[in-house]
DNA sequence: GTCTATACACCGATAGAC
DNA sequence: GTCTATCGGTGTATAGAC
């Protein structure tokens, strides 16, 4: 995909800043709202003139696209840690999955809008960023075969159904319990409808 | 809530326009996007200049506001006229209550994402344009009720189930038909859950 | 009452000096 | 690499013509 990463002095002094403005990005976007970002309040946060955050970035949509890629990198790397943990019984190990799914997404609204809504007027995640989605979807798909649900239709309904109710949770009842309570039922539901053992 | 509605040709011309202005908006968030309408947009379709359009609408949102209200109160009278006609079966008509909604969402993505997803910066529905989204959700809690779907935690969960299949259609696979083809066997998973008959 | 003309403050983005 | 200055475009406000 990219070349050998070059390693100096300039190119590490730049990614330090490119996270630094990054680090700053989120940071308006969970107090401001992500829509509400603007490259003046990023730049003025990290003591920069909001033309400045160019010679880093080609343009605003770009730091949405790092910051997408960020996210989903994070949880991946999310995905990596707790895979090992899941249970061994598959419905067990199905509500943890999406446990995990559903308390990363409502953990931060501004992510969640990033990661999983099309809210952002005009931006499209490059293929780079998508890269990471992409496998944390391969990655549900795959287990979820291992424990048993192997349709490819059986699983976009499991996407649907998680989706749904985060997204539920997010629009009616922001930093409430009234869609998280009903994972689990939901999981039993979807478990008993494909089959799984009770 | 209102007054006596007053009469006049004053007031019918008035009224006259605002639909003229609401039809031009609509026509240019099908066209362009709904977070990419513009007030110069808008007034430019009927031969106006932006500012005119104060004369009708306090701000660009009461616009948004006003179109949120028509499209609920457009569902509300779809659902007034298919209720007669609903099969007598529960599954059949729990399957053509969710279709109606499926189909009204996904027929246009501006009128979905205004509907139902948060994705205008800053746009909340006044209580006036609220009032028909309310009384949808209360028409088909009632409705499945009737079906004999009475725990209002299983109503929250069919709402997510739907509503989950909507974003996933619209999100994932625009214009398709991969989360169009589930909804009936999403729907059977939900009846088998909450004991309908087969 | 209705519409035009004009203006303001803010936005993302670019050009060019240093 | 960072700045200042500026551009075109936006929502919004208001003065004033008719």
């Amino acid at each position: 995909m990219l070349g050998q990463p070059i390693r100096n002095r300039q190119t590490e002094r730049r990614e330090a800043t490119r996270r630094e403005v990054l680090d700053a990005a989120w940071a308006v976007a969970r107090e401001k709202g992500l829509a509400q970002l603007t490259l003046r309040d990023v730049a003025s946060r990290i003591g920069m003139q909001a033309p400045s955050l160019y010679s880093y970035f080609d343009s605003k949509n770009a730091i949405y696209d790092a910051m997408f890629g960020q996210a989903w990198t994070d949880y991946l790397a999310l995905v990596d840690k707790t895979e090992p943990t899941l249970p061994r019984d598959p419905r067990a190990a199905l509500k943890a999955i999406a446990r995990t799914f559903f308390d990363y997404a409502v953990a931060d609204l501004a992510r969640n809008q990033l990661m999983n809504l099309r809210t952002i007027p005009g931006f499209e995640p490059s293929a780079e960023s998508y890269a990471p989605a992409v496998e944390v979807l391969e990655r549900g798909r795959a287990h979820l075969a291992r424990l048993g649900v192997e349709d490819p239709d059986e699983f976009d309904l499991f996407v649907a159904l998680v989706g749904g109710l985060v997204d539920s949770q997010q629009a009616n009842d922001p930093g409430g319990q009234r869609w998280a309570r009903l994972l689990d039922q939901a999981m039993d539901m979807f478990a008993d409808y494909v089959g799984l053992p009770k």
